[in-house]
DNA sequence: GAATATGTTTAGTCTAATCTAAATAATTTT
DNA sequence: AAAATTATTTAGATTAGACTAAACATATTC
């Protein structure tokens, strides 16, 4: 069993190794987790004594095959947690996380499984992101951003790229959550903002709003 | 912010403290702790420095009030995610307690706020112990001991003594849970054993059983 | 009330996870 | 390719929570 701290390091070079090529070096992980780099060696060497990881001095890290089993089953918790908390329980899109992060940590079978099942086998958590089934396994949309859909094409906002409380608790205030169907009248060439008609009612944004909206055409 | 270990021994010390006059004895909570006497007074020179509770060496310790309410928030949780894990994921009496260990943990005034609407706001929970509300204010039963039911007098199971997965197995087999009418047909003078109709059914059961189990009556 | 038994505390050690500061390796710049 | 910068590791210290063994206090027995 993992104490606390190294499910919240495998997790962390999880999502690292999402972006990069399979290896994450130190820094990384260690801005990821507050922690200073020297902590992160250690911890990297403890891992890599489980065979959680594959480490080699100076080079960072990679997940082994059990290495990458242990962080989804702490994805999978924590985005069916999330999506309990935004259903069942009336919290925001911006609330979730921090609480998700404690819950993603308990430790039992069942309590997940029957979760999973009371929400009706969920696919996707609140931020659009895919939940791993009990075998794991998980599909992700063919998403794009929002700049990228072109004029007059309807789509369905699914997701987004930043998940800042700030950026989020503006998209509530206007109205785009998960599943609003989003269309754009009018792309202005001059600054790239957008008109768009989002649910019922139509406003513009900013380029860089847009950059961070994920949709499923 | 209290840690993990404090929070356990808070909640212990509360619980002994209900059945003793308020203070407490070293070994008593090494034994529910399952930690040596020499870590204890270690800890409760801790909480007492935190002004948790009152210390005096040799003698034991109490709650103060401040001890007392963390107590109780902690009961609250533990008790409102058992009432979850029954009434919502299908865990069973002897299942709960486990996974309700780690829950009562999870720190959000939020999570605790929602989940007790979500559940309705029940006063008790599936042991039959009263769940404290916001205001940590708790209400019992005004229960007593099958043994103490007069014959032919119905009452309805609230409750039980012991706790223990097999007694609450048990329990299962013969059908009996919160909420069972119990009535007592006959009792025999010469092992105290009783012959009861619970709910449909009757059947008999040894002193020690009636013993063990709360009634309203 | 002295002797014995039991319960409690103290002193010193251990482990996991962190840190700082110094040393070393890798990368970038000139 | 040498110098300078940046990234990483090592060595040693710190903290919380636990432990063992020895010392001390309280309770019980004779």
């Amino acid at each position: 069993m993992q104490t606390l701290s190294t499910e919240d390091y495998l997790k962390a070079i999880y999502h690292a190794s999402q972006s990069a090529n399979g290896t994450v070096a130190t820094t990384r992980i260690a801005n990821k987790i507050g922690a200073k780099p020297s902590s992160v060696t250690d911890m990297f060497k403890k891992l890599s004594e489980q065979k959680l990881v594959k480490y080699q001095k100076y080079q960072g890290v990679s997940l082994t095959n059990e290495g990458v089993k242990t962080a989804l089953r702490i994805v999978r918790k924590h985005r069916l947690w999330e999506s309990f908390l935004v259903s069942h329980l009336n919290f925001n899109w911006d609330e979730v996380h921090q609480v998700a992060e404690q819950l993603e940590h308990i430790q039992s079978e069942k309590l997940t499984n029957e979760l999973e099942r009371f929400l009706d086998y969920p696919t996707h958590d609140p931020h659009g992101d895919p939940i791993p089934n009990r075998a794991l396994f998980m599909k992700s949309y063919n998403k794009i951003l929002l700049t990228e859909l072109p004029l007059n094409k309807e789509g369905v906002c699914v997701g987004v790229k930043d998940n800042s409380s700030d950026f989020l608790r503006y998209l509530d205030r206007r109205q785009i959550g998960i599943g609003t169907p989003i269309l754009i009248l009018h792309r202005e060439d001059f600054d790239q903002s957008l008109h768009i008609q989002a649910g019922n009612s139509t406003l513009m944004i900013t380029q860089k709003t847009a950059e961070n909206i994920y949709i499923k055409p």
